[in-house]
DNA sequence: CCCCCTTTTGACCATAACTGACATTTTTCA
DNA sequence: TGAAAAATGTCAGTTATGGTCAAAAGGGGG
């Protein structure tokens, strides 16, 4: 039952773990044909997929021998986690958790099990509070900001 | 006479038991039709005969190619967490967090690892968030009660 | 018959996936 | 040099799911 956004992402997945240094280059417009679809398919799984939080980093040309280039980001420290967390505080969405998660774990930082208990924390206890005057928004998502960043510290000093 | 709640009920535990690993995935539109019922009734039925506290883990996705993934979790030993769970709902300082991690982890139910981050979600990160608007008290402890009900019914659905 | 609890439904909401028209950038070559 | 061609980007709109909640319907005991 899987959806072609998560096919298209497992196939460019696969090419970038095929690949020496984690990097690959497709052309948007190849892409699409090959799987028959609009070529903002391709951008749509870019952006959901392959985020800044799911560990990735996406450049791309246009014009006459334009490309995308979609490249692993190799972390060994959390620190700059930390402190970009500190700058985007107010934007920290549910979905950016999810994200990020899912990368420490590839990343073997944390296990699935640490990875579910901080999704529990920061994403689920977070659903309903509305009873508690801690209104959804900016004010939430800082919220979640802190918590992770206790979390982060944590994981960090434990060290790799 | 078995009402329809029931006969989807006895539907869904037969494709559970049926299956390998405990688990099934539906799609809550599809089922309904072949009930011929409303899709919300679909919900029902899991919200009242595949709940945690009967030992079912439900979860969803909507939208294209949505999903919803009904698992069985082995219960052993659950119930002293449950009771904690309904007891501490409203009033939850530092130290009860503490004491029940440190039963948690004596009883494996948790690693030390896993009882730190919990310890940096519910104590270090409440902590530090005066500047949010929610005040040390009352309406913290149950920030923190949240919290943890998540995390518990996390560790709950790994059974042990 | 009435009351209460469970079941069932429907209207409205939230979200993921997907598409197409239009915009922008870069190269090519007459 | 500048127009056409070749790429990618954006964004709003459509489709396909599932979620929530309150209200109606059903059913069993007093």
């Amino acid at each position: 039952m899987y959806s072609l956004c998560d096919t298209i992402e497992r196939y460019i997945m696969r090419l970038i773990e095929n690949s020496p240094d984690q990097v690959v280059v497709i052309q948007r417009g190849k892409l699409a044909s090959e799987f028959d679809c609009a070529p903002s398919q391709i951008n749509y799984v870019l952006a959901t997929r392959f985020s800044v939080f799911r560990g990735f980093i996406v450049e791309s040309r246009r014009g006459g021998s334009g490309y995308v280039r979609i490249r692993k980001i190799p972390i060994d420290r959390i620190e700059p986690i930390v402190a970009y967390l500190e700058e985007y505080e107010r934007q920290l969405k549910e979905s950016d958790v999810e994200d990020l998660l899912s990368w420490l774990e590839r990343e073997n930082f944390i296990t699935h099990r640490e990875g579910q208990l901080m999704k529990a924390a920061m994403i689920k206890a977070l659903e309903k509070i509305d009873d508690l005057g801690i209104p959804p928004g900016a004010e939430r998502n800082q919220l979640r900001s802190r918590i992770l960043k206790e979390m982060l510290l944590q994981i960090l000093s434990w060290g790799k």
